[in-house]
DNA sequence: CCGCTCTGTTTCATACGTGAAACAGTGTAC
DNA sequence: GTACACTGTTTCACGTATGAAACAGAGCGG
């Protein structure tokens, strides 16, 4: 019989995503409950992990944060350990947006201190990256 | 406003996995009752596509299947965006990890350059990382 | 025939997730 | 001041998914 107490659904983790993307974006929970079906009230209890949502709701969210479902969603066993699978090579002048990009989804930073790290990464980055070759005019975009 | 009437859930679709999958091994419903901890009239109820299961036994059920949940949960594709290609959601503790093979793959960056900078980020990122939140456990039975 | 064991299905009471609406702050304008 | 508009949270009645147990067959051995 396999574990029928614990739950497969990170409500945690899907409920700080939530917050976060949404004051990323300067939402109050009323915007964001009309961008996505999911009412005021059930985005509250989500975000503060009471409770666990169904699975429409669970469908809707993830796909407003353009997040897979399975990370929310565990019932797979994802071969733990350092999963390589999510390193991927860029192209290299974007890395600190690419860096910025993933702060902003890691929901175990709030979304004052993924900004202050990317932040200090962008200056960092930039300081030290190509201090004398640069020569290569193609810098950074935006 | 996303459809709010729209089941985001495809349960003809996981239904008839299941019972394609149950049968092809010879299984009785209680026997992937037992395996996968959803009930037997659950399970008859899904295979018959009444009514919408809830997210755990769905996970429950798609990783028996070993089918990815995002074939039944369909809330939406990633598709197109913002050149989010390089962005792919990755191991929630690996952040550094991660940023230090990036940093390592940048051709404009010296080894040093490289090592030093995935060192800073360590640091300032275990530092700010998940000031107090833990997992609160929330299974009250067992 | 009866009894037994298996099957899938269907009650049934319970638990709980839900959205509308009420609530409690917090600014901001007048 | 006191209105007003916003915020996030909580209350509430309601719908519904759930598992245990009851049910209805089917197949088989005595």
């Amino acid at each position: 019989m396999a574990d029928q107490s614990k739950s497969l659904v990170n409500t945690v983790e899907l409920g700080r995503a939530i917050r976060r993307n949404r004051e990323e974006m300067g939402l109050s929970l009323r915007d964001v409950a009309d961008e996505t079906g999911v009412s005021a009230s059930t985005l509250s209890r989500i975000e503060n992990g009471t409770g666990k949502p169904d699975a429409d709701n669970i469908a809707r969210l993830t796909a407003w944060l353009d997040m897979p479902v399975e990370r929310v969603m565990s019932g797979r066993k994802t071969e733990e350990g350092t999963d390589n699978s999510a390193v991927v090579y860029f192209p290299h002048e974007a890395m600190p947006d690419i860096v910025e990009a993933h702060l902003r989804a890691d929901r175990n930073l709030t979304p004052e201190t993924a900004k202050a790290l990317s932040e200090l990464f962008r200056v960092a980055y930039q300081q030290f990256s190509a201090p004398g070759q640069d020569a290569r005019g193609r810098n950074k975009r935006k």
